[in-house]
DNA sequence: TATGAATGAGCGTTCATTCAT
DNA sequence: GATGAATGAACGCTCATTCAT
């Protein structure tokens, strides 16, 4: 656990997240953390590795700070909340990352094998979810429907604010969870 | 507006759909075309610009079919139905376009002046909306949080199907629907 | 057949006969050719397999010269004695091609595959030499032992005189090819 | 004449024989060795001293081999049939040690001051061999001329027996052996 | 003495772009 | 207009060598 390769990656992110994948050049990833070009390759095996390595240790990352604070005995609504915000927080103070990941999910150097990788890191909350719908809290959807609602919803919102195109604050934040709460709540009669 | 302007464009598109932005040398974009490697440069500035006129183009036919069958009569639900069904529509059956609309959003190619002429294919919604945030039926958010829940969620959704991640039939589909009007609908008493 | 093909070839094999494999680089090869950096990988696939066409066209060359002026009817010393001045004459007139073959030849390039394609080049002498053999003229050797003394001492001595350490004049080139033939040719009692 | 100074020789050796000078990086040959990569440098000035003093290492081992059990008292032919054999045997026996030889030979490390260096290897033979001259037993041919009947050819011989082209059995070696004597002894009438 | 992490010059190769035809 | 051969800057990466430990 090299200082030099912790270094490399936080070069690697601030770079890539300003210009882009191949906009990033290993030379100037080297300049920017202050190692020479081939100390890079003592760390990672080539340009392809270096940046799925950063991919994973920024998802895991995320999930841990997407799932913080979760505590089983609240209500679904509280963790619902908990979680959405959690994800919307760490993209708002994270965004070189939020970047890096969303350039990342739409690019050629996504596989399969990185996905389900990833997948495993929101296990946690499957079994929430699926005892909050036996419970009849919410309703009866697949999980990948119901993490739109948290995951891509929260997402979209923080790109917003980051981009500057929408405001978001108490007042408008509360009314974002609420009404993604709303969209998957059961309705109470 | 000659035939072969279009043979790249479509080219074009094929191939970063495929291998992205930077997998795509445009020697190949010209082979792929049957056109000559110095004919693109008839047609496009360079590689940057031939990307985004094929980005504004797809953009337009994008909104266009978002649009389509919209009657200002009807209820605001019906339109905001037809409008996301539009959406996740257009994404399942045009996955290239979807994928490079998505992939551009997440470069560095992207710009404001790019994002606000995107906007102003919008336009046309905003004033149903007003009107139906006005007469009630809608919560009086802001214009980008309501489409946050048609055009992202319908999007995400979409991506989901073609990824083969997410089911999405008759019935799932209008579960999806109905979710994402429960978000923004006024909650009658 | 471009002009620029030949250049390339040409150069490498100046460069390649002076400094070794290793010691070319391409762009020096480009240098000395003339052309851009580039525009050798619109002639050869790389650098390996510049070098390798650069052999097989030496090698079919040098395969042609050995076997020039060689009639049936003669007799096999005459034979002989041809195809062995014929290789000296080529290796002494040709230096450059010369080196570069023997560096190939003792290289990690070297493939049986590669082997194979030379050795056809020779087939044309296996049925002189297997007549010869059953005439009773020359020993009944292998092949490859009757090519050692027509090929790689004539070589051998090739690689002397252009090396300095070895003066050949008419008569010590009769002598260097009537011993080769007193080692192949049958006792006559 | 410190332990580590021949691993790092005989890694050399067996490296370079498999993949040649340039396939073979110093690190590899510090691993091979097991020592660390700088510890070369504290027996060797560079990759080139390296290989050059292995080369003369080399190159003075199999001269000794071939100069062995030879008797002055001995008749020519013996002596001469010795010789060859000592050369092809410790080919044969050797085959990374020819291999290398025979790649330094004809690489651009190659300099006039190691031939003569080497030569000097073989001055024993000199004297026996103008005797020889002298007593009408062998043709008055160049030293050099002489010994490429016995080093070159034998030489060949080893090389096709190693390389699985040319089967050599006793039978095989002693025809061999017999004309290269042929080749350069004096035709009695 | 021995190490091996670090270096950076230099390599082979790609590809956006130009321009003579 | 259309072409595609030619270009060369810029890339990812290797490896001989150094030097702090």
């Amino acid at each position: 656990m090299s200082d030099k390769r912790t270094d490399i990656l936080e070069a690697t992110l601030q770079l890539i997240s300003l210009y882009g994948f191949h906009g990033t050049p290993m030379s100037q990833v080297a300049t920017q953390a202050g190692v020479g070009a081939g100390t890079i390759y003592r760390y990672f095996d080539n340009k392809e590795s270096l940046i799925k390595e950063l991919f994973l240790e920024i998802k895991r990352e995320f999930s841990q700070a997407i799932l913080s604070d979760i505590q089983s005995e609240e209500r679904i609504e509280q963790t619902f909340r908990r979680i959405w915000l959690n994800t919307f927080h760490f993209c708002v103070n994270n965004p070189q990352k939020m970047l890096f990941l969303e350039q990342y999910h739409n690019s050629p150097y996504q596989t399969a094998e990185i996905e389900a990788a990833t997948l495993e890191y929101l296990a946690p909350i499957v079994a929430i979810i699926q005892a909050a719908i036996q419970a009849g809290e919410i309703k009866d959807m697949p999980f990948e429907m119901l993490t739109t609602f948290s995951y891509d919803v929260a997402v979209a919102f923080a790109k917003r604010k980051i981009a500057g195109t929408l405001i978001m604050d108490e007042t408008q934040l509360e009314m974002a969870v609420q009404a993604c709460w709303n969209a998957i709540k059961t309705e109470k009669l």
